[in-house]
DNA sequence: CGCATTTTTGCAGAGACTGCAAGATGGAAG
DNA sequence: CTTCCATCTTGCAGTCTCTGCAAAAATGCG
């Protein structure tokens, strides 16, 4: 799960064992298959054995890495922030600000690897895609925004001294930020490109991705705030 | 769904044949047994048959009434606006400020019969100790708040005069309804009762719900506005 | 190489879920 | 009341998902 401080490999993190990158690949591999498979033929005409065999292994193999079809389908992508910026957010940084620093928060759930960017980005569309054609994976992909609203709604409550996750404020600032998140990916999808593009490739997914998020922060400004000073 | 518009029958809403009101109690019966059950026993110790047999009813008929196991647990509680509310929301009303009348509409989920409050209540506090007991029960319930949100996207973009439920504004704001809601609800269970009180049998339910959601509504303008006149 | 650990695989089995066709049952018309 | 239709229930056969277990293969290490 972590120590991928080994020596400064050849590329981004191959500092593990054959084991290791064996184990990351299969799960790759399974993923990929799964969901081309899945686009391709339809989430029913695709069984377990299907995407096993299409990767390359035993289907009870395929139940070692991912605990059904759906989990297979939606992968793995990032759902949480970077150790730093937890350290960072817990601590009380950057700012002080409670809105500003979520902000910063929010940017380390994807990281500085231009190259990871783009796999962020396809993955973004990809699962958009999937969802699409196949609605039964929702209840999925909304399980995975739980998950990541209890991380988050953790972390608020360290910040805040009290260990409470539980606690109002933490749950306010976690869906919060779930929130602000979900509405960030929604118009970064829908951002100056047609229908289905199949990936924009962007040359500066970060960039994209923190001017957004700012009109977001700002939109929401806008929303609770002009109405107060109408009424 | 709609036409209890019948001669004022006994109680609140016995004006369907002798067929109509055999299925809804059926629908019932598995709905409540399978939540007896699984808090009783446990997930995986209840089979869909236990849930049929404890309902007197085949094991085959059990999914002519629901698809699933986990969605006879969640059930069918009430998931959208009433007709009048969707209708005087759509038609840009009732104050025209767009905040209040989300706050009007979100309000009309729940109905106006007394009866309907505690079952509400109830169902609030039988799925979370569910949930609490189950986690792998959340996809399911995220997945209802999913659907939630897009009957709202729709109600908004309706509003807008844009058929567009796709669009920014409408997602922007069902964003907004279902987190309200959801943060609404979270405090509603915490408030004022032990951790795992049976349930709280409010005497007014709608009056506590309407002081809780404008907390809540006010809550938000704070996280918002504060910190933006801070910096 | 030989040993310890981890991973893969096959197998057997429980349970979820579906399509189909036959058997009840409610409602309405005569 | 009888008859007929539409609908609902049920059993059955069969497919697929998912799990536990133990043997077999692969990996890493001394």
């Amino acid at each position: 799960m972590e120590g991928v401080r080994g020596r400064p490999g050849s590329d981004g993190g191959t500092a593990m064992g054959l084991r290791e990158r064996k184990k990351r690949e299969t799960r790759r591999n399974l993923h990929r298959a799964a969901v081309r498979l899945v686009l391709e033929h339809g989430l029913d005409a695709v069984t377990v054995d299907d995407i096993a065999a299409a990767a390359d292994v035993s289907s009870r193999t395929f139940f070692n890495y991912y605990a059904s079809k759906d989990d297979a389908l939606v992968g793995d992508g990032p759902l949480g922030p970077s150790e730093e910026g937890r350290a960072v957010f817990t601590s009380g940084g950057p700012t002080g600000d409670p809105v500003d620093d979520l902000k910063a928060y929010l940017m380390t759930f994807v990281g500085d690897d231009p190259e990871e960017h783009r796999t962020a980005m396809r993955d973004l569309y990809q699962r958009k895609r999937l969802v699409q054609q196949e609605p039964s994976l929702m209840p999925r992909v909304m399980a995975r925004f739980a998950e990541t609203e209890q991380r988050v709604a953790a972390d608020i409550a360290a910040r805040l001294g009290d260990g409470d996750a539980e606690g109002t404020r933490a749950q306010l600032g976690a869906l919060l930020a779930t929130t602000l998140m979900r509405f960030t990916m929604h118009r970064l999808k829908e951002s100056g490109h047609g229908p289905d593009d199949p990936a924009p490739e962007p040359e500066d997914f970060r960039e994209d991705l923190e001017r957004v998020m700012d009109e977001t922060f700002q939109a929401f400004r806008e929303f609770f705030v002009l109405p107060a000073e109408r009424a």
